[in-house]
RNA sequence: GCGGCCGUAGCUCAAUGGUAGAGCUCCAGUUUGUGGUACUGGCUGUUGCGGGUUCGAGUCCCGUCGGUCGCCCCA
C-alpha cells in the first residue's frame, strides 16, 4: 500500500489525471503561457527564507548524504522566484509562466488533501498594471470553464489585500497586531462572532460592516478588474468579498479563491498579487502576480457534477493471427499497424475466438486478422462495434480502416492518454 | 497534536458468543477459424495485530497499528 496521504495512479486513474494536466496545458497555452519546471527537492533554507520557520512542521524535510538540510518542495512558488531573479534579464517582461510541479506537505490527510497533490500554477511576473490581474482571473475561470464547470458551478471570490492595510494603516493598528488582524478577518466566516468581535477590538463593527456588504467599501483596483472582467464577459464568475484575505503574509494588492457555489468543497483555486516578493526573497524588484490550483478537490468537484474526464484506457486495434504458423508474417504486419495507433495482439498462439474476446475486453475499435491470405498480402480488417469486415491488401490498409468507419472517428489514430 | 467512525478473500459485503460465507473480479474450460450474454470449474483468508473474558470470540473488553472524516494548520 502506498504512504500514508500518496498515491497510486492505477492506468486508468493515470489517464483521469492526465486529461487534467491536458486541459491546464491547453488552456495556459492559449493565454500564452510557457511551461517551466524545477526540481522536487530543494534546500529548506529556500522555504524557510519565505516562510519564517514555523513552515518546517508542515513540511517533508532531512537531511541528505552531504549533510544538507533539504525538503520536497511544499510550492512552487520559491522555485519559481529563485528562477526568475536568477535569470531575469535573459527574458522579455511581463513572464507569462505555468508549472504543474508534485508538491508535498507533511500534514494529516483529509477529504481533499493528500500529503501530495499536483497544484496548476500560472504566474505573471513584470507587469504592474491590473490588466495582468484581469488577465490572469480570466485564465482561472477559463480553466475552470474547460472542465465543462459554469458561473452556476464555481464563484470567484475578488478581494484586495492593500484595502486592509490601507484600513490599519487608517485607524493606526499597529505593526505587531496586523498579523492577527488579517488572520481574524481570514476566520470570520468559520469562528462564532463573539471570538471575532473579541480579536478585532473596537473595529469590530466597521469590519463586520465592511464584510456584511462589499459595495460599501471602496476599492478602485477591483473596480478596475470587475470593469475588465465585464468587457470579457466574465462578471459573472465573480463576486467581490473582503473576506478573502489568504493566509500567506506576502500578498499585497487583489487576491482571491474559487470555490464551488455549493459551499461542499474546500477552496479550489487561490491566489493573487505579491509584487514585494521577488525583491525579499532575490533582491530583484519585480511586480508579480499568480494563482495555484491543486488536481484533488478539483476532481473532487468534477466527480460530483458528472464531469469527471473518462478514465478508460484501451482501444486501438487487436492483431489476430489466425494459425499461429503465419506469426512471422503477422510480426510484419504488427510493424505496419503501429505507424497508425496501438496495437495489441497475443503473445502465446490462441485461439480465434480467445483473441477477439480479448480484442473486445481491451475495448479494440478494429481487428486486423492475418490468415493463408497473408501469402496474397491480403488481411481481413474488422471494425468490432459494426463487426463489419473485409478483405484488403496491406498497402491499402488505411482506407479500409476509413471504409469500415461508420460513425465513430479513427480512434486508433489519436493517442489514448495526450499529454 | 486532539476527537468521531471503520478494519472479515483482490473489490463490495454477510455470518444470534457455537464448523468463516456470498456476489463481483481474476484464471481455465464449454471439442476443430470470428468477440460482449450464458453455463461449468478453479484460486485467494493467520477475520489488521497483541492481550483479556468465556467451555467456546469475526462477534464482548483493553491496548496497539492502519484507514477515513473532522479540529488545529494551511506556506
Amino acid at each position: 500500500m502506498a504512504l500514508s496521504g500518496f498515491r497510486d495512479f492505477y492506468p486508468d486513474q493515470c489517464a483521469a489525471r492526465n486529461a487534467i494536466f491536458g486541459t491546464w496545458r491547453e488552456t495556459a497555452r492559449r493565454y500564452g503561457f510557457v511551461e517551466y519546471d524545477g526540481p522536487p527537492l530543494e534546500p529548506l533554507e529556500l522555504f524557510t527564507r519565505k516562510s519564517g520557520p514555523e513552515i518546517v512542521g508542515q513540511l517533508y524535510n532531512f537531511k541528505d548524504k552531504g549533510d544538507r538540510e533539504v525538503a520536497l518542495r511544499p510550492e512552487m512558488t520559491p522555485t519559481l522566484a529563485r528562477m526568475v531573479t536568477a535569470r531575469h534579464k535573459d527574458f522579455k517582461k511581463p513572464l507569462k509562466w505555468f508549472s504543474i510541479p508534485q508538491v508535498y506537505r507533511y500534514e494529516r490527510p483529509q477529504k481533499g488533501r493528500g500529503r501530495e497533490h499536483y497544484q496548476f500554477n500560472c504566474d505573471i511576473i513584470g507587469e504592474a498594471s491590473l490588466e495582468a490581474d484581469v488577465e490572469l482571473i480570466a485564465l482561472l475561470i477559463d480553466t475552470l470553464r474547460g472542465f465543462g464547470l459554469t458561473e452556476k458551478d464555481f464563484v470567484i471570490r475578488l478581494s484586495d489585500r492593500q484595502f486592509w492595510t490601507d484600513f490599519m494603516d487608517a485607524k493606526a493598528v499597529p505593526e505587531d497586531h496586523r498579523y492577527a488582524f488579517i488572520q481574524a478577518i481570514d476566520k470570520s466566516e468559520r469562528e462564532p462572532r463573539e471570538k471575532t468581535v473579541e480579536k478585532l477590538g473596537p473595529l469590530a463593527d466597521e469590519v463586520f460592516a465592511i464584510l456584511a456588504d462589499a459595495g460599501s467599501a471602496k476599492s478602485e483596483r477591483l473596480d478596475t478588474v470587475e470593469t475588465g472582467l465585464r468587457h470579457r464577459g466574465l462578471q459573472d464568475y465573480v463576486k467581490r468579498d473582503y473576506t478573502v484575505v489568504r493566509g500567506l503574509a506576502y500578498y499585497t494588492g487583489v487576491v482571491f479563491e474559487a470555490f464551488d457555489r455549493t459551499g461542499e468543497f474546500r477552496a479550489i483555486a487561490g491566489g493573487g498579487r505579491y509584487d514585494t516578493l521577488l525583491k525579499n526573497l532575490g533582491d530583484v524588484d519585480l511586480p508579480a502576480l499568480g494563482f495555484g490550483m491543486g488536481d484533488m478537490v478539483l476532481a473532487d468537484l468534477l466527480n460530483a457534477k458528472g464531469l469527471a474526464p473518462a478514465g478508460k484506457t484501451g482501444n486501438g486495434i487487436y492483431l489476430i493471427i489466425a494459425d499461429d504458423g503465419y506469426r512471422p508474417q503477422a510480426m510484419r504486419v504488427l510493424t505496419r499497424l503501429r505507424e497508425l495507433g496501438p496495437v495489441h495482439y497475443s503473445f502465446t498462439p490462441a485461439k480465434v475466438g480467445k483473441q477477439f474476446q480479448a480484442a473486445d475486453e481491451l475495448g479494440c475499435c478494429y481487428a486486423v486478422l492475418v490468415d493463408a491470405k497473408i501469402g496474397d498480402d491480403l488481411v481481413q480488417v474488422k471494425n468490432l462495434k459494426t463487426r463489419e469486415q473485409l478483405d484488403t491488401p496491406m498497402a491499402d490498409i488505411v482506407s479500409a480502416f476509413t471504409k469500415l468507419d461508420q460513425s465513430a472517428p479513427l480512434a486508433p489514430v489519436h493517442p489514448v492518454n495526450p499529454v
